[in-house]
DNA sequence: TTCCATGCAAACCGTTTGCATCTGT
DNA sequence: ACAGATGCAAACGGTTTGCATGGAA
């Protein structure tokens, strides 16, 4: 059944809402399974068109301001490609890195972070004390590799 | 003298430009100049700002096309820091990463190329042909370490 | 002389906001 | 019952574009 494992790891992110006082509100969690349901990175409008013509109906705004709640809870990336639109990733809770594919758009984690050993080098040579690093790679995925 | 070692980098940008068929406007001059003498990262608004009053006077569509087209040879990078405004960096033409300080937006650039070894792995892992990354570190520099 | 670049202002379009209504707790 | 969330549509603001003019090669 497909939707077990996902429902759950849903209503896992629904919890956290609420432990950060954010309702749980039926919207709310169409747009978390939305998120998770797709398999790459989403611009809002995307995301938007998807929900629209479902129940409950989803208006625009709320698509915008339940990605801004779930990135400030961790549980989606946003982030800019290429154009003006930014894009949402759902983003497990675990700290990863995102490989993304170009001409399809797929998003693989990369489990655990590349960056420590390199990351406490460059302190020492630089002065900085670095705090937070985005790590993002792109190429042509298995797929798409030979097309 | 502050003008002459970076007059003659900015000269190498402009013949890069030349290489690449565009031509080498005093705008353009200007623009990468104004680029190049600021120590961080700046919007395009903030670059047209600080032009817009001198000699030649530019136009902010002007500012917007240069800096595309300095995108497009390499001699910058776009990206996006939190707000929806973008952000442009002058580049070196060596590969490099960037370490941003979230206080006062300072951009060190870090030569060489921290990934390799890590991405020759991940793409056995992980099917991807690995084509282009980006990895940006931030923190706070130096300075605003101690306020 | 020819084509590319510029400047202005209007158009564009992704995102945010105000406000009345509804819903979760 | 009340605070917080929603939906609509209008406003906002960063970016792009059309077009007439100007400048580099």
């Amino acid at each position: 059944m497909q939707s077990t494992p996902r429902a759950s790891e849903a209503e896992g992110v629904m919890r956290r809402l609420e432990a950060r006082k954010h309702q749980a509100t039926s919207q709310r969690r169409a747009i978390v399974e939305g998120l998770m349901r797709c398999q790459s990175c989403v611009t809002p409008r995307e995301l938007y068109a998807a929900l629209r013509d479902q129940q409950p109906a989803i208006g625009q705004a709320t698509v915008y301001r339940t990605l801004d709640v779930l990135v400030e809870v961790g549980a989606a990336t946003r982030f800019h490609q290429d154009s003006n639109e930014c894009r949402y990733v759902y983003c497990s809770p675990r700290h990863h890195h995102h490989l993304i594919c170009m001409r399809c758009g797929l998003v693989e984690d990369i489990d655990g972070c590349l960056l420590p050993p390199i990351s406490s080098a460059l302190e020492e040579r630089t002065r900085f004390q670095i705090t937070d690093h985005v790590v993002t790679l792109y190429g042509y995925c298995g797929a798409c590799k030979q097309a």
